[in-house]
DNA sequence: AAATAATACCCAATTTTCTTATGTATATAA
DNA sequence: TTATATACATAAGAAAATTGGGTATTATTT
């Protein structure tokens, strides 16, 4: 994950809101587009997202097929119904704890202001 | 912290700054006023306050005077020149990483809007 | 008067979540 | 042929929280 210590408690709402857009994605492939969508600030570790993706699939949040490419094993993830009740929590509560940190540490921060 | 699992690593941006802010502060004060500005949402336990503090101040970052109010003994901290410096390195940390995150999670989003 | 809440500090056991390091395997580029 | 990229995975350890205690004084409720 580079040397950032603050996602701490936000990868799995990163890997539920890229799976709501991409519909099915593998887990090197969640790896490689945070990877492009940050250039290369979040790098995440395979020692933290498989886990992760292991944890949410025992929770009943995600569902897997594996497909062969090119002799190569991918497993794909995508969402479950209850995975996409979940996206919208995480998404709210993510945004709710942002706008209270922006509130403690920014005394001019106004809803709504850039 | 309340039902909030994603202070993970910003806590110790938050006691510093609102040390820049307040120059100097007790432990319990702290946990008012960000329960105060945040409007009860985010609460600080002290299970993960004090450890912070103890560790910030072996860090050198922090001193503390201890003073009796009251019959009861308050323990302020307050920035060292090394925490002063640690507020910017933490806050433009945390600015960088917020705006990662909202680069992955909203496709829409641009700097500089709201 | 007694019980509860608020103020004010602290620690220990446990849990969660990450880092770091390692392992397996195929394909491609230098 | 050696390194890089692709693709999965696990295990040991560290960091940072939660949970649940403990001590003590003061203020407020019942």
């Amino acid at each position: 994950m580079s040397n950032n210590n603050l996602i701490k408690g936000s990868l799995q709402t990163i890997i539920l809101k890229l799976l709501e857009e991409n519909d099915r994605m593998y887990g090197y492939e969640i790896t490689q587009k945070v990877k492009e969508l940050t250039e290369g600030e979040i790098k995440i570790t395979e020692g933290a997202l498989y886990p992760a993706l292991h944890k949410l699939e025992a929770e009943g949040m995600l569902t897997t097929e594996i497909e062969q490419v090119d002799n190569r094993v991918r497993k794909y993830y995508s969402l479950t119904k209850d995975g996409q009740k979940e996206v919208s929590a995480k998404m709210s509560e993510l945004q709710s704890f942002v706008g209270n940190l922006q509130r403690i540490l920014d005394p001019e921060w106004k809803p709504g202001l850039a």
